[in-house]
DNA sequence: TAAAAATACTCCATAGGTATTTTAT
DNA sequence: ATAAAATACCTATGGAGTATTTTTA
């Protein structure tokens, strides 16, 4: 079961037609009546009822119909709520009292920041260095700005 | 985002690792590695942090997660009740007072009975009457018993 | 050095399209 | 005769594997 299946099948089932699904997706005729197919291999049910050129829910069709939909929805929320988020701005304070877990822990910040920044590790002391911040075997409080 | 994708996400960020999520789901690691990679492309962020050894979800990992999960569960909620339902048995009582739609109801319930039975439609008056009932202008009550 | 993830590459299964046939109106 | 779904067939994308490299603990 695919996500993609479930959109084929919920939007055949809402227009009662696998054409005009087709047309919506943007998916030929036949993709559709292929999505739909392998589904209900899967599932080894007929999701619809092909009587002539009306196409009608089956009861398993019924019955998944809102689990599908329920999909749909969680999945499109999901992207919203993740692929929306910014990138993170502003500043960050970073601080350390003592020095014995510094370059563990400096060293673990750097990751980080080389992440968050995007930017190649070509060589560690200059991007330190590029970040305004020392890396050594103590480092100071730090404030880093993302813009 | 398909199904599949979010099965690995799931599972490396129960497991914390890309290799013992591979192993779970019967992967080669690189496959959970491009699972994921495909997902965060799609998504255009990062779900985990790679720190090393250390696989640990993102901040939009974290928020992915429970959508996924919950998505999971729906998929194999919706797989179990639908493929669980037993094709049907018993008898099927069906009945028509008078001739005027007969012809229609007949071929109706003709064609449902195919689909219930997975006959194929080679003859149709002769499946009929191996289905036990007789077709044309009038039928008499019938009915019709599944194995 | 060992263990895990990323990368490079190869292969093939299948998703998707086009064209046609079948089916029912 | 028409409109819609099924089917046959083909192509190409990308999913999955193997082997290797990179990374860090």
């Amino acid at each position: 079961m695919e996500i993609r299946q479930l959109k084929a099948f919920v939007a055949v089932a809402k227009l009662y037609s696998f054409t005009r699904a087709a047309e919506l997706l943007d998916y030929a005729q036949s993709s559709i009546t292929a999505q739909v197919g392998s589904l209900e291999d899967e599932l080894s049910t007929k999701l619809f009822e092909r009587l002539g050129r009306q196409v009608v829910l089956t009861k398993d069709g019924e019955k998944l119909l809102p689990y599908a939909e329920q999909i749909l929805k969680l999945t499109s929320e999901a992207k919203e709520l993740v692929s929306s988020s910014a990138v993170p701005r502003g500043a960050l304070s970073v601080g350390a009292v003592e020095t014995l877990c510094s370059v563990n822990i400096c060293s673990s910040f750097t990751n980080r920041i080389i992440q968050l920044l995007s930017v190649k590790k070509a060589n560690e002391r200059e991007h330190c260095k590029k970040a305004g911040f020392c890396n050594g075997y103590y480092y100071r409080p730090m404030v880093l700005s993302f813009s």
